[in-house]
DNA sequence: GGTTGCATGTAAAACGTTACATGATTTT
DNA sequence: AAAATCATGTAACGTTTTACATGCAACC
Protein backbone atom coordinates (compact mmCIF):
# COMPACT_ATOMS: atom_id res chain seq x y z
CA UNK A 1 0.00 0.00 0.00
CA UNK A 2 2.64 2.61 -1.15
CA UNK A 3 1.80 5.59 -2.19
CA UNK A 4 4.13 8.39 -3.94
CA UNK A 5 3.37 11.68 -3.17
CA UNK A 6 1.88 12.07 -6.56
CA UNK A 7 -0.69 8.87 -6.14
CA UNK A 8 -2.27 11.18 -3.39
CA UNK A 9 -2.71 14.02 -6.36
CA UNK A 10 -4.46 10.74 -8.00
CA UNK A 11 -6.45 9.44 -5.66
CA UNK A 12 -7.92 13.16 -5.02
CA UNK A 13 -8.93 13.65 -8.20
CA UNK A 14 -10.17 10.33 -8.61
CA UNK A 15 -12.36 10.62 -5.44
CA UNK A 16 -14.48 13.42 -7.60
CA UNK A 17 -15.04 11.48 -10.33
CA UNK A 18 -13.50 8.65 -12.77
CA UNK A 19 -11.34 10.27 -15.22
CA UNK A 20 -8.29 9.18 -17.73
CA UNK A 21 -4.70 10.12 -16.95
CA UNK A 22 -4.80 12.97 -19.75
CA UNK A 23 -7.92 14.28 -18.08
CA UNK A 24 -5.95 14.03 -14.05
CA UNK A 25 -3.09 16.14 -15.59
CA UNK A 26 -5.47 18.23 -17.64
CA UNK A 27 -7.11 19.31 -14.14
CA UNK A 28 -3.93 19.33 -12.27
CA UNK A 29 -2.29 22.08 -14.48
CA UNK A 30 -5.85 24.20 -14.09
CA UNK A 31 -5.27 23.49 -10.51
CA UNK A 32 -3.11 22.02 -8.26
CA UNK A 33 -0.16 22.61 -10.14
CA UNK A 34 0.32 26.01 -8.26
CA UNK A 35 1.42 24.11 -5.46
CA UNK A 36 1.51 20.30 -6.38
CA UNK A 37 2.45 19.53 -10.06
CA UNK A 38 2.36 16.24 -11.42
CA UNK A 39 3.82 15.08 -14.94
CA UNK A 40 2.80 12.49 -17.16
CA UNK A 41 6.22 10.79 -16.27
CA UNK A 42 4.77 10.17 -12.92
CA UNK A 43 0.80 10.06 -13.62
CA UNK A 44 0.87 6.86 -16.19
CA UNK A 45 3.38 4.49 -13.98
CA UNK A 46 2.09 5.71 -10.88
CA UNK A 47 -1.73 4.81 -12.48
CA UNK A 48 -0.55 1.50 -13.12
CA UNK A 49 1.18 0.81 -9.84
CA UNK A 50 -2.21 2.06 -7.86
CA UNK A 51 -4.23 -0.29 -9.83
CA UNK A 52 -1.70 -3.39 -8.98
CA UNK A 53 -2.26 -2.72 -5.80
CA UNK A 54 -6.20 -2.03 -6.03
CA UNK A 55 -6.49 1.43 -5.01
CA UNK A 56 -8.05 2.22 -8.66
CA UNK A 57 -9.46 0.10 -11.20
CA UNK A 58 -8.87 0.92 -15.23
CA UNK A 59 -11.27 0.17 -17.92
CA UNK A 60 -11.09 0.52 -21.29
CA UNK A 61 -13.27 3.20 -21.95
CA UNK A 62 -12.32 4.44 -25.78
CA UNK A 63 -13.62 7.35 -27.78
CA UNK A 64 -14.58 6.89 -31.05
CA UNK A 65 -11.56 4.76 -32.44
CA UNK A 66 -9.36 7.07 -29.91
CA UNK A 67 -7.86 4.40 -27.40
CA UNK A 68 -8.76 5.79 -23.31
CA UNK A 69 -8.30 4.33 -19.73
CA UNK A 70 -10.57 5.52 -17.23
CA UNK A 71 -9.79 4.90 -13.66
CA UNK A 72 -12.03 4.96 -10.90
CA UNK A 73 -11.39 4.71 -6.99
CA UNK A 74 -12.09 1.13 -5.49
CA UNK A 75 -13.04 1.15 -1.67
CA UNK A 76 -9.62 0.55 -0.51
CA UNK A 77 -8.49 3.31 -2.48
CA UNK A 78 -11.02 5.62 -0.95
CA UNK A 79 -10.42 4.38 2.84
CA UNK A 80 -6.53 5.32 1.70
CA UNK A 81 -7.81 8.90 0.41
CA UNK A 82 -9.86 9.16 3.63
CA UNK A 83 -6.51 8.04 5.95
CA UNK A 84 -4.96 10.24 4.12
CA UNK A 85 -6.83 13.45 4.29
CA UNK A 86 -7.13 12.66 7.83
CA UNK A 87 -3.02 12.88 8.94
CA UNK A 88 -1.50 16.02 9.44
CA UNK A 89 0.14 17.71 6.96
CA UNK A 90 4.01 17.43 6.39
CA UNK A 91 4.99 18.69 3.23
CA UNK A 92 5.97 22.33 3.09
CA UNK A 93 8.78 23.73 0.40
CA UNK A 94 9.28 26.31 -1.25
CA UNK A 95 12.01 26.92 -4.40
CA UNK A 96 12.07 30.83 -4.65
CA UNK A 97 14.95 31.85 -6.81
CA UNK A 98 13.97 35.62 -5.85
CA UNK A 99 14.41 35.76 -2.88
CA UNK A 100 17.70 33.96 -3.22
CA UNK A 101 19.06 36.38 -5.70
CA UNK A 102 17.67 39.45 -3.38
CA UNK A 103 19.80 37.33 0.10
CA UNK A 104 22.50 37.84 -2.06
CA UNK A 105 21.79 41.28 -3.52
CA UNK A 106 24.72 42.81 -1.69
CA UNK A 107 27.59 41.52 -3.35
CA UNK A 108 26.39 43.54 -6.60
CA UNK A 109 26.27 47.53 -6.52
CA UNK A 110 23.05 48.23 -6.67
CA UNK A 111 20.75 46.91 -9.47
CA UNK A 112 20.20 43.49 -8.21
CA UNK A 113 17.48 44.15 -5.28
CA UNK A 114 15.11 46.41 -7.08
CA UNK A 115 15.42 44.90 -10.22
CA UNK A 116 15.08 41.04 -8.58
CA UNK A 117 12.01 42.50 -6.58
CA UNK A 118 10.25 44.14 -9.77
CA UNK A 119 10.58 40.51 -11.38
CA UNK A 120 8.82 38.86 -8.08
CA UNK A 121 6.65 41.29 -7.77
CA UNK A 122 5.41 40.75 -12.16
CA UNK A 123 5.71 37.03 -11.39
CA UNK A 124 3.04 36.99 -8.37
CA UNK A 125 0.78 39.87 -10.25
CA UNK A 126 0.76 37.30 -13.14
CA UNK A 127 -0.35 34.21 -10.95
CA UNK A 128 -2.76 36.37 -9.75
CA UNK A 129 -4.34 37.10 -13.26
CA UNK A 130 -4.21 33.71 -14.09
CA UNK A 131 -5.76 32.49 -10.91
CA UNK A 132 -8.76 35.07 -11.76
CA UNK A 133 -9.15 33.92 -14.89
CA UNK A 134 -9.54 30.40 -13.53
CA UNK A 135 -12.33 32.17 -10.61
CA UNK A 136 -13.90 33.66 -13.86
CA UNK A 137 -14.61 30.91 -15.73
CA UNK A 138 -16.78 29.62 -13.27
CA UNK A 139 -16.57 28.94 -9.09
CA UNK A 140 -15.09 25.24 -8.21
CA UNK A 141 -17.09 23.37 -5.52
CA UNK A 142 -16.34 24.56 -1.91
CA UNK A 143 -13.00 23.46 -1.08
CA UNK A 144 -10.92 23.86 -4.38
CA UNK A 145 -12.65 27.51 -4.16
CA UNK A 146 -11.05 28.37 -1.32
CA UNK A 147 -7.96 26.89 -2.01
CA UNK A 148 -7.90 29.24 -5.39
CA UNK A 149 -9.19 32.56 -2.81
CA UNK A 150 -5.70 31.37 -0.55
CA UNK A 151 -3.55 31.56 -3.93
CA UNK A 152 -4.87 34.72 -4.99
CA UNK A 153 -4.29 36.38 -1.33
CA UNK A 154 -1.45 35.06 -0.87
CA UNK A 155 0.27 36.45 -4.51
CA UNK A 156 -1.34 39.62 -3.95
CA UNK A 157 0.33 39.79 -0.34
CA UNK A 158 3.43 38.67 -2.03
CA UNK A 159 3.14 41.39 -5.08
CA UNK A 160 2.34 44.20 -2.73
CA UNK A 161 5.02 43.02 -0.39
CA UNK A 162 7.44 43.46 -3.05
CA UNK A 163 6.05 46.67 -4.37
CA UNK A 164 6.61 48.57 -0.87
CA UNK A 165 10.38 47.46 -0.53
CA UNK A 166 10.83 48.39 -4.49
CA UNK A 167 9.23 52.02 -2.95
CA UNK A 168 11.28 52.05 0.41
CA UNK A 169 14.80 51.09 -1.55
CA UNK A 170 13.89 54.09 -3.95
CA UNK A 171 13.27 56.46 -1.31
CA UNK A 172 16.35 55.43 0.09
CA UNK A 173 18.48 56.00 -2.63
CA UNK A 174 16.49 59.38 -3.18
CA UNK A 175 17.84 60.67 -0.33
CA UNK A 176 21.17 59.00 -0.40
CA UNK A 177 21.15 57.15 2.42
CA UNK A 178 23.87 54.25 2.51
CA UNK A 179 22.78 51.25 4.55
CA UNK A 180 25.20 50.44 7.22
CA UNK A 181 26.85 47.00 6.31
CA UNK B 1 30.82 26.41 -16.62
CA UNK B 2 27.29 24.66 -15.85
CA UNK B 3 26.67 25.19 -12.11
CA UNK B 4 23.72 23.20 -10.71
CA UNK B 5 20.61 25.47 -8.86
CA UNK B 6 22.22 24.25 -5.23
CA UNK B 7 26.19 25.75 -7.15
CA UNK B 8 24.37 29.24 -6.45
CA UNK B 9 24.00 28.70 -2.50
CA UNK B 10 27.32 28.18 -2.66
CA UNK B 11 29.05 30.94 -4.59
CA UNK B 12 26.77 33.39 -2.75
CA UNK B 13 27.49 32.19 0.36
CA UNK B 14 31.28 32.62 -0.86
CA UNK B 15 30.47 35.99 -2.06
CA UNK B 16 30.31 36.90 1.60
CA UNK B 17 33.28 35.31 3.03
CA UNK B 18 35.58 32.18 2.63
CA UNK B 19 34.40 28.91 4.40
CA UNK B 20 34.45 25.40 4.69
CA UNK B 21 31.40 23.32 3.22
CA UNK B 22 30.66 23.06 6.87
CA UNK B 23 30.25 26.20 7.43
CA UNK B 24 27.97 26.87 4.39
CA UNK B 25 25.60 23.87 5.23
CA UNK B 26 25.27 25.42 8.74
CA UNK B 27 24.45 28.83 7.22
CA UNK B 28 22.19 27.68 4.55
CA UNK B 29 20.07 25.74 7.50
CA UNK B 30 19.81 28.76 9.79
CA UNK B 31 19.08 31.32 6.69
CA UNK B 32 17.94 30.15 3.21
CA UNK B 33 16.67 27.23 3.98
CA UNK B 34 13.30 28.37 4.06
CA UNK B 35 13.17 29.03 0.62
CA UNK B 36 16.24 27.17 -0.58
CA UNK B 37 17.52 24.36 0.86
CA UNK B 38 21.24 22.22 0.77
CA UNK B 39 22.23 19.03 2.03
CA UNK B 40 25.95 17.52 2.07
CA UNK B 41 25.51 15.75 -0.27
CA UNK B 42 24.86 18.31 -2.87
CA UNK B 43 27.37 20.81 -1.00
CA UNK B 44 30.24 18.69 -0.86
CA UNK B 45 30.39 16.72 -4.82
CA UNK B 46 29.14 20.61 -5.85
CA UNK B 47 32.70 22.15 -4.23
CA UNK B 48 34.56 19.75 -6.02
CA UNK B 49 32.71 20.81 -9.11
CA UNK B 50 33.11 24.71 -9.03
CA UNK B 51 36.90 24.24 -8.27
CA UNK B 52 37.24 21.66 -11.31
CA UNK B 53 35.66 24.72 -13.61
CA UNK B 54 37.60 27.59 -11.59
CA UNK B 55 34.83 29.03 -10.10
CA UNK B 56 36.20 28.82 -6.66
CA UNK B 57 39.67 27.58 -4.84
CA UNK B 58 40.01 25.27 -2.16
CA UNK B 59 42.93 25.57 0.53
CA UNK B 60 43.61 23.16 3.41
CA UNK B 61 43.40 24.92 6.80
CA UNK B 62 43.10 22.66 9.69
CA UNK B 63 42.20 24.24 12.57
CA UNK B 64 44.21 22.20 15.08
CA UNK B 65 44.80 18.56 14.41
CA UNK B 66 41.28 18.62 12.37
CA UNK B 67 40.98 18.57 8.42
CA UNK B 68 39.15 21.49 7.24
CA UNK B 69 39.12 22.92 3.77
CA UNK B 70 38.35 26.37 2.83
CA UNK B 71 37.21 27.94 -0.11
CA UNK B 72 37.40 31.28 -1.73
CA UNK B 73 35.54 32.74 -4.76
CA UNK B 74 38.17 33.03 -7.48
CA UNK B 75 37.43 36.06 -10.00
CA UNK B 76 35.80 34.16 -12.65
CA UNK B 77 33.32 32.58 -10.00
CA UNK B 78 32.95 35.90 -8.56
CA UNK B 79 31.57 36.81 -12.07
CA UNK B 80 29.48 33.92 -12.42
CA UNK B 81 27.37 35.10 -9.18
CA UNK B 82 27.24 38.50 -10.69
CA UNK B 83 26.17 37.31 -14.11
CA UNK B 84 23.27 35.02 -12.24
CA UNK B 85 21.81 38.06 -9.99
CA UNK B 86 21.69 39.75 -12.93
CA UNK B 87 19.47 37.69 -14.66
CA UNK B 88 15.43 37.17 -14.06
CA UNK B 89 15.32 35.10 -11.58
CA UNK B 90 12.98 32.04 -12.90
CA UNK B 91 12.35 29.22 -10.25
CA UNK B 92 9.35 29.45 -8.16
CA UNK B 93 8.33 26.24 -6.46
CA UNK B 94 5.58 25.62 -3.82
CA UNK B 95 4.90 22.08 -2.09
CA UNK B 96 2.35 22.09 0.36
CA UNK B 97 0.66 19.44 1.45
CA UNK B 98 -1.92 21.34 3.42
CA UNK B 99 -3.38 22.87 0.61
CA UNK B 100 -3.76 19.55 -1.38
CA UNK B 101 -5.44 18.38 1.14
CA UNK B 102 -7.56 21.42 1.78
CA UNK B 103 -8.21 20.80 -1.77
CA UNK B 104 -9.83 17.61 -1.89
CA UNK B 105 -11.25 17.75 1.82
CA UNK B 106 -14.71 17.26 -0.29
CA UNK B 107 -14.46 14.13 0.07
CA UNK B 108 -14.42 13.46 3.35
CA UNK B 109 -17.22 15.15 5.60
CA UNK B 110 -16.48 17.61 7.75
CA UNK B 111 -13.16 17.10 9.87
CA UNK B 112 -10.72 17.35 7.31
CA UNK B 113 -10.92 21.27 6.14
CA UNK B 114 -11.04 22.68 9.98
CA UNK B 115 -7.97 20.09 11.14
CA UNK B 116 -6.26 21.40 8.08
CA UNK B 117 -6.58 24.44 8.60
CA UNK B 118 -5.23 24.36 12.06
CA UNK B 119 -1.82 22.37 11.38
CA UNK B 120 -1.28 24.96 8.03
CA UNK B 121 -1.92 27.58 10.76
CA UNK B 122 0.22 26.22 13.84
CA UNK B 123 3.54 25.42 10.58
CA UNK B 124 3.34 28.39 9.94
CA UNK B 125 3.36 30.17 13.14
CA UNK B 126 5.88 28.06 14.54
CA UNK B 127 8.18 29.12 10.75
CA UNK B 128 7.33 32.96 12.25
CA UNK B 129 8.79 31.82 15.82
CA UNK B 130 11.69 30.45 14.50
CA UNK B 131 12.88 33.74 12.32
CA UNK B 132 11.59 36.02 14.91
CA UNK B 133 14.52 33.89 17.54
CA UNK B 134 17.01 34.59 14.51
CA UNK B 135 15.93 38.24 14.62
CA UNK B 136 16.52 38.29 17.68
CA UNK B 137 20.11 36.62 17.64
CA UNK B 138 21.78 40.04 15.83
CA UNK B 139 20.07 41.46 12.82
CA UNK B 140 21.90 40.29 9.44
CA UNK B 141 22.93 42.59 7.11
CA UNK B 142 20.62 44.88 4.32
CA UNK B 143 19.18 42.69 2.14
CA UNK B 144 19.30 39.02 4.09
CA UNK B 145 17.59 41.20 6.42
CA UNK B 146 15.24 42.29 4.23
CA UNK B 147 14.52 38.50 3.43
CA UNK B 148 14.16 37.28 7.13
CA UNK B 149 11.08 39.92 7.16
CA UNK B 150 9.22 38.88 4.07
CA UNK B 151 9.26 35.28 5.59
CA UNK B 152 7.97 37.04 9.24
CA UNK B 153 5.66 38.92 7.10
CA UNK B 154 4.36 35.52 5.10
CA UNK B 155 3.99 33.53 7.31
CA UNK B 156 2.18 35.93 9.33
CA UNK B 157 -0.27 36.61 6.68
CA UNK B 158 -0.80 33.00 5.90
CA UNK B 159 -1.32 31.81 9.56
CA UNK B 160 -4.10 34.59 9.56
CA UNK B 161 -5.79 33.13 6.70
CA UNK B 162 -6.21 30.11 8.09
CA UNK B 163 -7.46 31.38 11.43
CA UNK B 164 -9.93 33.59 9.22
CA UNK B 165 -11.12 30.94 7.17
CA UNK B 166 -11.18 28.17 10.22
CA UNK B 167 -13.77 30.95 12.13
CA UNK B 168 -15.66 31.13 8.83
CA UNK B 169 -15.98 27.72 8.69
CA UNK B 170 -16.87 27.20 12.74
CA UNK B 171 -19.65 30.26 11.89
CA UNK B 172 -21.20 28.41 9.13
CA UNK B 173 -21.22 25.26 10.46
CA UNK B 174 -23.06 27.04 13.76
CA UNK B 175 -25.36 29.08 11.50
CA UNK B 176 -26.38 25.47 10.02
CA UNK B 177 -25.36 26.58 6.54
CA UNK B 178 -24.56 23.80 4.03
CA UNK B 179 -21.96 24.66 1.36
CA UNK B 180 -24.07 24.17 -2.25
CA UNK B 181 -22.03 21.58 -4.07
C1' DG C 1 -3.79 19.92 -45.46
C1' DG C 2 -2.24 21.77 -41.08
C1' DT C 3 -2.89 22.76 -36.38
C1' DT C 4 -4.72 21.82 -32.09
C1' DG C 5 -6.38 18.65 -28.78
C1' DC C 6 -6.89 13.92 -26.93
C1' DA C 7 -4.41 10.03 -25.49
C1' DT C 8 -0.51 7.02 -23.77
C1' DG C 9 3.65 5.97 -22.68
C1' DT C 10 9.35 5.36 -22.08
C1' DA C 11 14.31 6.66 -21.28
C1' DA C 12 17.62 9.36 -19.57
C1' DA C 13 19.18 12.76 -16.85
C1' DA C 14 18.99 15.78 -13.04
C1' DC C 15 17.99 16.71 -8.52
C1' DG C 16 17.42 15.82 -3.71
C1' DT C 17 16.92 13.24 0.76
C1' DT C 18 18.22 9.80 4.04
C1' DA C 19 21.15 6.74 5.90
C1' DC C 20 25.65 5.33 6.52
C1' DA C 21 30.55 5.92 7.84
C1' DT C 22 34.43 8.10 10.16
C1' DG C 23 37.10 10.80 13.27
C1' DA C 24 38.94 14.91 15.93
C1' DT C 25 37.95 18.67 19.25
C1' DT C 26 35.49 21.18 22.56
C1' DT C 27 32.29 21.69 26.10
C1' DT C 28 29.69 19.98 29.99
C1' DA D 1 33.39 10.41 30.56
C1' DA D 2 29.81 11.77 27.66
C1' DA D 3 27.73 14.81 24.60
C1' DA D 4 27.84 18.29 21.31
C1' DT D 5 30.12 20.37 17.57
C1' DC D 6 33.32 20.56 13.71
C1' DA D 7 34.47 18.28 9.62
C1' DT D 8 34.16 15.39 5.29
C1' DG D 9 32.37 12.41 2.49
C1' DT D 10 29.67 8.14 -0.10
C1' DA D 11 25.76 4.97 -1.41
C1' DA D 12 21.31 4.03 -2.07
C1' DC D 13 17.10 5.49 -2.89
C1' DG D 14 13.29 8.23 -4.34
C1' DT D 15 11.51 11.94 -6.98
C1' DT D 16 10.97 15.00 -10.85
C1' DT D 17 11.91 17.07 -15.24
C1' DT D 18 12.94 16.89 -20.05
C1' DA D 19 13.14 14.82 -24.20
C1' DC D 20 11.60 11.42 -27.11
C1' DA D 21 8.02 8.62 -29.50
C1' DT D 22 3.49 7.55 -31.45
C1' DG D 23 -1.12 8.03 -33.36
C1' DC D 24 -6.14 9.27 -33.88
C1' DA D 25 -9.75 12.87 -34.18
C1' DA D 26 -11.70 17.27 -34.67
C1' DC D 27 -11.55 21.74 -36.37
C1' DC D 28 -10.15 25.45 -39.53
Amino acid sequence: MEVTPTGYVILGMLGWRSMSGYEIKSLVDYSTRFFWAASYSQIYPELRRLADEGLIAGEAKPQGGRKRNEYRLTPVGRKALRSWLEREPEVFELRDEGLLKLFFAGVTDGQTAPATLEAKQAHHEEVVQRLREIEATGTPEGFAYMVLRYGIDCNEFMAAWCQRERHALAKAKATGKRKAA
